[in-house]
DNA sequence: CTAGGGTTAG
């Protein structure tokens, strides 16, 4: 801990004179003037305090504590500025030991002090320093503070394992604010539970509290994170009645509870609407077109740009993540460009979004090129290499990765293990992938979900080892779902085994009765073993429902333009005809290298006895 | 000198 250095000369006009050498109070004018303004407080402590309170807002926080460290005396509200200043700049664990030394030294708190280390104690997610300091604060009577109160809530609501000790809190305040109230829906919803944020907002409605810009967009956010249209578009009204239509984080909040609620049209609608957009509106509007129209998305990033907006991190994760959907290589390679332009490459979730883009582009060196560059990884960083290496073949490479992952100490989770095993199922490696799969629980304490025993399945599976996935499937501890059900059917359908594949796809169907995919499979097992009747009897539940089949597209990007085709394709591009030459000439290379082309899941040619 | 709101990555 440091030590209070002594001056040598102990004299208030000391102080003065450093003070009038600060650059934040303005040197020149005090030499130009006089007598200095009359709001500076002649009290030399009170005016270091302000020095300090000016250099932390500054960022300058080894000036301020140098400050803080030569004041003679240090009264409570030197001491608070410390402690808020570390806190406003993010360095809680400073705060903190400040606040320690605090009280060591024998100072009393103010209701200041007790906020301010509150925050400090809520961002270090450390419930035990904030009990202690919720001790302290009802030993010096604080409790009834409506400041402290809501600090005390608020702590609570992000560090305890529950709510409950939150909702103590709360209920035990009398007279509730708006922050109270704002606090309590926005942590709800950080915790994942919007319905119970949306159940306090009705509450707060209830008694009678006024809506304000805060409640709305927090609100509006509990209504993204429930993807619930009906509660969203409420609130939407609730805002237009107010008058909050104009404000920004109401109108962001807004924008992405609609595509959150999968209401791009509507989300769109509102976006164009908008009086104002700042960067986090084409951010928003960016990210919610990234998932389900990629090419919207770069689209509006090149609006965004000509209307003079500069991209930050949050545009270009959404924009690379685009790029790699549409597997447009080109054009991501251009994004990255503006990315080290910005000099934002050395941002984590970028690198990991471009490690993921190369990889879906077909250049799985460049996404490795990026990952070994990298300074630090996290969780994210191994997972998108070793997807990338999986959906290339390489599976021995994502394994060897997963090594050096556990080792650098990163502890896996259920998506790496997805990773893994899927990579070993490309790659048929059925016995690293069961190793794998077993020292999950074991060894990791990860549990698998239906994903990862669908993945398992389909490991055994691809071996041909269909009775062994089976066992597995019957063992499972909860019901099997589509995914797993489902890649018991592809093995069989690979395999030939009609037994297993009738149980498969009668499971799936009691699951989904619609999915015309699964009634071709299922009849073209019926063909094969030659049960006629059952057939027919499945081509009659089919009629009819081929047409709700959507088709499946391609795309390819040649020289910077995206081309998307879809079977039977003849509104495409100019070139159409030289495409389908290509095509033949493959498919002719193709049946000469001894392929068998698999009709079982042509939906549309079935009519035809094909 | 103190408290509350909006956007991103597998």
């Amino acid at each position: 801990m440091h030590s209070r250095k002594l001056l040598s000369s102990t004299s208030k006009f000391h102080q003065i004179h450093l003070i009038f050498k600060n650059p934040f109070l303005g040197t020149h004018k005090f030499s130009t003037q006089s007598t200095p303004p009359h709001s500076l407080p002649e009290d030399p402590q009170i005016l270091t305090t302000q020095l300090i309170i000016s250099y932390c807002k500054k960022g300058l926080l080894k000036e301020a504590r140098k400050l803080f460290d030569e004041m003679l005396e240090r009264d409570v509200v030197s001491w608070t500025a410390m402690i808020s200043g570390y806190t406003s700049c993010y360095r809680y664990n400073q705060a903190w030991m400040v606040f320690c030394v605090m009280k060591r030294e024998g100072i009393e708190p103010n209701e200041f002090t007790i906020s301010s280390v509150l925050k400090a104690c809520r961002e270090m997610e450390c419930c035990y320093c904030g009990a202690m300091v919720h001790g302290l604060a009802i030993k010096y009577g604080m409790d009834g503070c409506m400041y402290v109160e809501n600090a005390l809530m608020d702590m609570y609501a992000t560090c305890s394992h529950s709510m409950d000790d939150a909702c103590m809190v709360f209920e035990r305040i009398q007279e509730k604010n708006a922050v109270t109230w704002t606090t309590m829906i926005a942590r709800y919803t950080d915790r994942g539970d919007g319905l119970a944020g949306l159940r306090v907002f009705q509450r707060m409605l209830q008694e009678e509290v006024e809506l304000s810009t805060f409640s709305c967009s927090i609100a509006i956010r509990s209504c993204a994170s429930i993807r619930s249209h009906t509660f969203g578009k409420q609130i939407h009204a609730a805002v237009v009645k107010h008058g909050f239509n104009s404000n920004l984080p109401v109108g962001n909040s807004l924008v992405d509870m609609y595509c959150k609620c999968s209401c791009l049209s509507e989300a769109y609608e509102h976006f164009h609407e908008m009086p104002e957009r700042d960067l986090i509106t084409w951010n928003t509007m960016i990210a919610g077109f990234e998932r389900s129209g990629s090419h919207w998305s770069l689209h509006l990033f090149s609006q965004m740009g000509s209307q003079g907006l500069n991209p930050n991190c949050f545009t270009f994760s959404s924009v690379v993540a685009a790029c790699a959907n549409l597997a447009a290589l080109n054009c991501g390679q251009q994004v990255h460009g503006g990315i080290i332009r910005r000099g934002l490459e050395t941002n984590m979730a970028l690198a990991n979004a471009l490690i993921d883009m190369y990889a879906k582009c077909g250049n799985v060196n460049d996404s490795f090129r990026i990952f070994t560059k990298m300074p630090r990884r996290d969780l994210i960083s191994w997972t998108s290499m070793m997807n990338g290496y999986g959906s290339h073949g390489y599976g021995r490479e994502a394994i060897g990765l997963f090594d050096k992952m556990v080792d650098s100490g990163i502890k896996p989770d259920q998506i790496v293990f997805m990773g893994v095993l899927s990579a070993c199922s490309h790659a048929g490696l059925v016995d690293e992938g069961l190793k794998h799969f077993n020292s999950m629980v074991v060894d990791y304490s990860v549990k698998p979900n239906q994903e990862i025993y669908g993945c398992v399945v389909d490991l055994l599976g691809r071996a041909g080892r269909v009775k062994e996935a089976y066992e597995l499937i019957e063992k499972m501890p909860f019901q099997p779902d589509e995914t797993v059900w489902g890649a018991l059917l592809g093995a069989c359908k690979a395999h030939g085994i009609s037994y297993l594949g009738r149980l498969a796809a009668q499971k799936i169907l009691d699951l989904r009765p619609n999915g015309a995919e699964t009634y071709v499979i299922l009849s073209n097992i019926y063909a094969s073993d030659g049960k006629w009747g059952e057939f027919a009897k499945m081509r009659k539940l089919m009629r009819g429902m081929a047409s709700k089949k959507e088709a499946g597209r391609s795309w390819i990007e040649v020289r910077n333009h995206v081309y998307s085709f879809v079977v039977d394709d003849k509104m495409g591009c100019a070139q159409i005809e030289l495409v389908y030459r290509g095509l033949e000439m493959l498919v002719q290379h193709m049946k000469e290298a001894g392929y068998v082309p698999d009709s079982d899941c042509l939906l549309y040619d079935m009519e035809d006895g094909t």
